[in-house]
DNA sequence: TATGAATGAGGGTTCATTCAT
DNA sequence: GATGAATGAACCCTCATTCAT
């Protein structure tokens, strides 16, 4: 994946692009080819078929998304900061990649994604499930199955980038924060705290 | 939508099952109607297409999930408790339902639904919007956008039915007390909370 | 087809106006039963299938045109006269029947017709004919095939309706009158006309 | 329409076979596509749709017509051996092409030529129209709307070409110059002339 | 490696016809 | 006789894929 060809490149966001707009239904590998500036034989040197161009598509991705989360994060900060770090650039990537955000919403909803709209999504994000674990460990978050948490987690920060491109309710930094705040609230280990 | 026929409730039927396995484009209307135990034509004397009967079966569904929904609810219980309830029984559809979980799911992020994933779907859980609307209101939850409030909300809710189908990580009772608990932590409104 | 029901009558007449319109293959029984206000299965107590209803409603046309040919045929006239009266009294039938017209130049040229376009065209206008071998016969006309003469001249005459109503070039009385005096020039036996 | 490829010709080619035994509506495109020798989908490729496929065959067989036309005439002839020469030879045309003359009675009589019959097939015959306009401006002919005039004639000359097709009265040299003969009687000024 | 015309299985849809009521 | 929901064969067309150039 890292010696990508432009060609395959040019695929790829082409992919993305029109999916986003149509769908993978709606998305024939002929307009792919034409708006890639490709034959549509050339797709076939590089991808053997439509299945598995949208699979390395979605690695291709994942990947993508995972260096830009890795150049935000820093060990040396404290938890809290870490988390909060982490989410919100998180969602910026979303929120500044909406191709990327709704291809990856319908992929993992389709049958292209084995039947579990979980598995490689959290695959993607490993590196956040570690963080989650030690906050687990560590007993700063609550003690809780750092799986469903960091599920749980990712599908706020989802939500909070769908809230922003399709509500049209502008994220702002600030909101963003609030909203944060809010999950870090929920998640933190405050003992004897749910009571009203 | 009340006097539905016992045809069109097939093909609802029918549609449902296949989508949820197949997704949008792996289910033919051929394979709808033998299914449905109908002739491929019958399909086009309840619908006017497929595109049709897939935003019919929409509406559909969500009707009988807000029955499904309405009837747990009571008013005069206290707020904690009829967002607890609320929330619960909620994911409890989801899970004894899961070709609707699937079903809505992949419309929500389909082009079928307007390129709006949020919008039907929220419509759908008017009351539960209504609700949360009455927390921020009355001071119980955070002073924030109830929309967003909702959003973020039903996400977790859908998502906690997810692992449990997907992940296979079984969720009791006691699970789904858990993390309504952690939901309702970051919701509350507790005054100098957000600190480590 | 002398007792035509009245329901008969109402297909027939729906089923002229929606051929025209929109061709044979244009027009479903199920729409030629709407506009007549009947069942779609009501048509099949009266015709056999969509091809006998074309056929019958050929003949009922026919029958419907004779009907006003004859009316206006007077034997001790004149032989100009009545050519005359002929052509133009047939012209301004179709003129002030589109419906007919057009739906009997589709059907003549169509595969109902036998593949035989000037046949049954003609068996309708067996009057017609004897008109004309009558005036070959007495000399009148010129010593040609009078099935020949007989194709031609209705030809003309569909022509010239058509030109009325296609080509919106209006043929008021003066104008027939002009056509069918040339028609006449062609067709009457002057000896040692055709020199320039 | 110059470089037609091979594959559209067969196209055309087939076409034209099937719509003249079967109409418009009995030729499936697959049976076009089996009997060009080419697969179905390739006929999409060169066409749109079926209705494009049509269109375009009409103007193909204009053009092959109006080619064939240009040919015979010859403007240093006297005006009346123009006149039979372009009569003669146009109806040879239809005789001996009589798929030809069978598609576009079809089609000008079909909702394909959008409800105008005679315009299209006017527009074919451009250079003949200006014949006839020549004729009556120079006075040879009589003094009659040259449109109508000129859709006169051409009707002559399709209904002389279906009675060799259709009634096989066979039309030698001799016959068809008779009937012209006639045409001519009719069409050309004669002062005087209409008295019985 | 790249091309794009050609392929043909399979899709959504229509519609002449039937039959239980 | 009249109805109209149901039928299913057949239609037009799409599109993932191939292969000669």
């Amino acid at each position: 994946m890292e010696n990508i060809t432009d060609k395959k490149r040019a695929i790829f966001e082409s992919t993305l692009v029109l999916v986003k707009e149509k769908g993978f239904h709606g998305t024939p590998m002929s307009q792919i080819a034409k708006n890639a500036g490709v034959a549509a034989g050339t797709i076939y040197h590089h991808f053997d078929s439509k299945e598995t161009l949208i699979l390395e598509l979605y690695s291709y991705i994942r990947d993508k998304m995972l260096d830009a989360m890795l150049q935000l994060d820093n060990e040396a900060m404290n938890y809290k900061d870490r988390f909060f770090n982490f989410w919100i650039s998180h969602c910026l990537f979303y929120i500044k990649n909406p191709n990327a955000l709704f291809f990856m919403e319908q992929f993992v909803n389709s049958p292209y994604s084995n039947r579990d709209p979980l598995q490689d999504n959290e695959r993607f994000q490993n590196t956040f499930r570690d963080l989650i674990k030690t906050g687990v460990e560590t007993g700063v978050l609550k003690s809780v199955n750092s799986l469903i948490l960091s599920a749980l987690i990712h599908g706020t920060i989802v939500n909070t980038a769908k809230i922003h491109l399709c509500r049209r309710i502008n994220m702002g930094q600030a909101e963003l924060q609030q909203i944060v705040e809010l999950i870090w609230d929920g998640m933190r280990n405050i003992p004897n705290a749910s009571k009203v």
